[in-house]
DNA sequence: TATGAATGAGGATTCATTCAT
DNA sequence: AATGAATGAATCCTCATTCAT
């Protein structure tokens, strides 16, 4: 028999995972507790088990959801299109990603920064494969002279650590711009920024 | 009479803060255990607690020890020298730590990441500070047109994001790069992508 | 919705302050440990702590418990009644919550003797308000030449220090008897020596 | 050869005892702590179990001193005197030992409370026979009408607890009693209570 | 005689997980 | 589907004592 799920238990699923990104974002893994995400679930703690066989099964379902949605902007690249335009296209919607759902970005950092112990095989996998293949679109570009000559790679990296920036430091970019709404010249910024290093 | 410290103080002392920035960095606070430091250093559990008071207090003095050096470049910026060889030089000398001293870097990404715990008034104090200043020279600079328009915050962001990205997300770096050694061409680019940001 | 406690959760806080009291009556607070206090409760040690925050707060919540029944007598004295038989009517009340309740005395005297670091302000507050009024309706009847002329406050310390004697200091007062059970005679020598005292 | 002290060594434990009785007085066996103790005399903790081969040793060696000062008075008492007089002059000694000496008091209380571990055998032995010679005398007066009949240990036993109860309970008759020095109405007190109930 | 260095044995508390209902 | 009850395995920290000098 195919498991049907209610409505009741998608909810569920769906609160706990929410909760669960809130509280695994802030403090990492370890330092995250069922009773901190049951808290913000509102839930009890064993009910979280009930959906969840374990802490470990929330934060890996979490990683996997967040890393579908990580790797779609990369594919949406158009190697036929205009490269400048392309590659802003790529770094905005970054951008905006990491505005939306700053929480996603900071449970991969975290993730990242502890040696990806749950994802080290799909970076080596998927996304190698995803980046290896723009870095081909890129230095065809760069090859028929319609960008100035970059490193794909390099290139890369400045579009996701700015972007991946605003969310992961958030609390010392605002602390850097007092006031001073940081997204409003982040854009600007990198757009300028991309213009200047791509444009012929 | 000034507590003079022994040299066997001394050694342990570095022992368990490289030990700790070890452990620290790769786990975040709340992730390390005493036990993993104590492992690390070579030196019991309780012989770890009588050299530093607490977790908190290894922890506390690696981050201020790591403040201290992660604020001087800054400071080495000359208001009166070349813009754009001032900034790349800034910016060297950044990404130049970030491979000498990635666990630095990653201790302070956990630390932001988790919201500045511990050196959120720093954050906004000093290095705000520190900040505030530089902008107003950069600000002069493009004023004066000896550079081109630019935010001097998200110009700062910029040069902190990508510096500090290989040595935080050294892992995706590596993985997306395959065996190619990811500094061979990080500083050509990190040169390139200023001069062209900045270069009238 | 009011929190009602579940029948186990009655039974197992009793169980567990009974428990503790037991140990800390005995042994003091930093002299008594979680184990002692599962031991004697037949409950695991995290168990304790599902049920009380911490150690401090099953010592707090039995001084506090003690504290309550501890005040009662006081406020049974009836300022109209006959001075001798009020007094004594305390006294022997005094005696037989000692009787009765010896752990109950001893945590007390224990916290005393430490410098009453937790019920410190009660003493200021609550006992000695009931004392003084005590002491005013006690002069007021030596001024009428009903009792003896004598100190109220030395009064009470007397039948404290003798009711608690036998309970606090139970194990000297059975050694120094030898067999003989001591609370035959303690009730007709506290009502001698008051009478005694008292009587006009 | 015989072990002579030098004047250091005496100097050294004398200081050791002193801090001891401090300490241990106040927070118990179980509750002291060598480093405590260490503070207060001013020594470090090595060298305290230089001089004695262990905490326990400090504790023991301070209640075997105690209970010697503890003794002499009762061996002070008369048969062949005044009744009433040795009495009183018993009662005034122990309270002026409460006075003088409430540390010690203390000591003796946290020892007795906690079932008196080490000196069971010193109660049972030299402290009985010591009252039951003095029960023999007092019995002996009450036979021959000097004095009202008493019981005496009944009698001992209220000397004891009100004398120790103003160094033992300390904070609570401070409490009780506001600004008034207790020392003050206490000797008039117990005098006045002890003829009362003695004098034919 | 004195003390800096070191540690094994606790001791309070946390936490993921299991159990019973 | 939900939760009160329970616990073994940590985890931070304390402390009496030992060791080396």
């Amino acid at each position: 028999m195919p498991k049907t799920k209610t409505r009741i238990q998608k909810k569920n699923e769906a609160t706990i995972l929410a909760a669960g990104l809130e509280v695994f974002s802030q403090y990492g893994f370890r330092g995250s507790t069922l009773d901190m995400i049951a808290e913000v679930a509102g839930l009890s703690k064993p009910n979280l088990l009930y959906y969840f066989p374990s802490k470990d099964a929330i934060y890996k379902t979490l990683l996997a959801q967040l890393l579908e949605n990580w790797m779609k902007p990369v594919y949406a690249i158009d190697a036929g299109g205009d490269p400048v335009a392309e590659i802003l296209k790529y770094a905005k919607l970054k951008l905006r990603m990491s505005q939306d759902f700053p929480r996603e970005s900071r449970l991969f950092a975290n993730e990242i920064i502890q040696g990806a112990p749950q994802i080290g095989e799909v970076l080596h996998g998927e996304l190698r494969r995803a980046i290896v293949d723009l870095a081909v679109v890129v230095n065809g570009w760069v090859a028929t002279g319609r960008v100035r000559p970059v490193d794909p790679y390099h290139l890369v990296f400045s579009i996701w650590s700015l972007t991946q920036h605003y969310a992961d430091f958030d609390v010392q970019v605002r602390a850097v711009m007092g006031g001073t709404d940081p997204m409003i010249g982040a854009e600007q910024h990198l757009e300028d920024m991309l213009r200047q290093l791509l444009t012929v």
